[in-house]
RNA sequence: GGAGAGGUGGCCGAGUGGUUUAAGGCGGCGGUCUUGAAAACCGUUGAGCGUUUGCGCGUUCCGGGGGUUCGAAUCCCUCCCUCUCCGCCA
């Protein structure tokens, strides 16, 4: 949620950043809802305040036994009585266009962001590690896993349909062994703290972070009103929603080993075959709040503890800044770590890390109180993956299978198989 | 799921229609006193919005939302949450 009193003061801005985004001018729009709901407010608080003032009259005058001078009072203040009336709903059906409005706008990207449509306009930030060489045609992770005999979609579609898969034996415990090494490494080395959130969640959380009220149909329901997590995101930055935090606790970082949940309504026919595109996948996510000061260095710090992971487990990836038009509705700039699939033969996304700046704490109301300050601020809020799991185990099944199909273990995982070292298929 | 009790400022806690502008206490901040500190005493102490160059003024906020009334922390409706007991349950 932008700030309507920066909109007033800085429309022309306002409506630049919003061409970067590939949107139409909204300035008019907003402000035209934002001089209504002010001319109005005056006026409704002008008649508060005079109604105010004779209702102490009546009270004195009742006190003091002077009944008629109260009647007097009470026939002055019915006139104006209806218009309080009309004009307490006037002014929330004013705020409630005004909020409808203001909440499907999406965040300014910061100035760097480059400008584009798409993920071709995206920008090269770096590139690490080499591009593996194979001796043999690599396979996709999902010829691996099925030839191991540990990966099941035609199992796993018999229960819950398609975008879901079934891992078994040694995949199972290599995918737990995953979430282990990256929770071990973000709250031991990096200084997150982990949490175990609720994973079903109520629909004013997912409005804090921006999934409501744009993007429903992105998520799963339940009958009794809750959704499904689509990232721990949610759970772990509405843990600050209406609170005020003390400048000394920031900044606080929070990490989280949950299952998301994603329809992926629109993506009909995109990644329709293996574990890229799941309804369910388990994810490590990191959330960082912070003052507006530091938001900017932590968005480096918590895309440094993503790439960590990636580093230790030897895997090649780029850093990409993404452009305007690639950028989640709450972000002001994000990153993305692409993993190298020889399989596929392209990087693929295994994280993505933002900084949303106020955007996310002013719809959930996170404040913290500047040292020496009069008056409260918004916190900054960044999330970011600390991996998509999944995505994980296919870019180590891809990068790290063997011409017999087997699959050698990076040296890192180990201590959390048992030492194993190598799957391989279960007739070898 | 059934029955009951609650939700008031940073915290505790009073307040059943009108000088409540939310008592009192604790904590915080400032001051007096003191070599310094403690104690004691005095003062001060929330958030949002509107308006204003500024000082300020106005308005809203007692879990959320709505209603009754000239006037609501207080009465009514509704939702949420917490606690106690019972039932069911990993």
């Amino acid at each position: 949620m932008l700030d309507v009193k920066w909109i007033r003061e800085n429309s022309a801005e306002f409506d630049a950043k919003l061409k970067m985004r590939g949107l139409e001018p909204l300035s008019p729009k907003v402000l035209e809802i934002d001089d209504e709901r002010r001319a109005h407010l005056a006026a409704l608080q002008e008649a508060q305040a005079k109604r105010n003032a004779a209702s102490k009259e009546i009270g004195k005058a009742k006190a003091s036994g002077d009944e008629a001078a109260a009647q007097a009072a009470i026939d002055e203040v019915a006139k104006i009585k209806s218009f309080i009336q009309s004009g307490e709903d006037t002014e929330r059906e004013i705020n409630q266009r005004l909020e409808a409005l203001l909440s499907t706008i999406p965040n300014l990207p910061h100035d760097d962001v480059p400008v584009g449509a798409d993920e071709d306009a995206n920008e090269l930030v770096r590139t690490v590690g080499e591009v593996p060489s194979f001796e043999f045609e690599p396979k996709e992770h999902f010829e691996i896993g099925e030839s191991l005999g540990l990966m099941d979609f035609e199992v796993a579609a018999k229960m819950s349909g398609s975008r879901f898969v079934l891992l078994s034996g040694a995949l199972a415990r290599l995918e737990r062994a995953l979430t282990q090494f990256m929770l071990d490494l973000q709250t031991g080395e990096h200084g997150y703290t982990e949490v175990s959130p609720p994973m079903l969640v109520k629909d004013n959380a997912l409005y804090g972070t921006g999934q409501l009220p744009k993007f429903e149909e992105d998520l799963f329901k339940t009958t009794t009103e809750h959704y499904l997590i689509p990232t721990a995101e949610v759970p772990l930055t509405n843990i600050v929603a209406d609170c005020t935090i003390e400048e000394s606790y920031l900044p606080r970082r929070y990490t989280a080993f949950t299952p998301c949940f994603r329809s992926e309504a629109g993506s009909a026919g995109r990644d329709t075959r293996g574990m890229i595109r799941q309804h369910q996948f388990l994810k490590v996510e990191m959330v960082s709040i912070t003052s507006p000061e530091q938001s900017e260095a932590e968005l480096e710090r918590m895309t440094g503890c993503a790439e960590e992971v990636l580093k230790r487990l030897g895997l090649s990836y780029r850093v990409m800044k993404l452009c305007t038009g690639d950028m989640g509705f709450g972000a002001r700039r994000t990153y993305d770590i692409e993993v190298w699939l020889p399989g596929q033969n392209c990087y693929r996304e295994i994280s993505s890390c933002s900084v949303c700046g106020d955007f996310q704490a002013r719809r959930m109301n996170a404040r913290y109180r500047p040292e020496g300050a009069k008056h409260l601020k918004f916190v900054h809020t960044l999330n970011g993956s600390g991996l998509a799991v999944g995505r994980t185990l296919v870019a180590v099944l891809e990068n790290y299978q063997q011409a017999d199909g087997s699959v050698i273990i990076p040296e890192v995982l180990r201590p959390y198989v048992g030492g194993k070292e190598r799957i391989a298929p279960l007739n070898a």
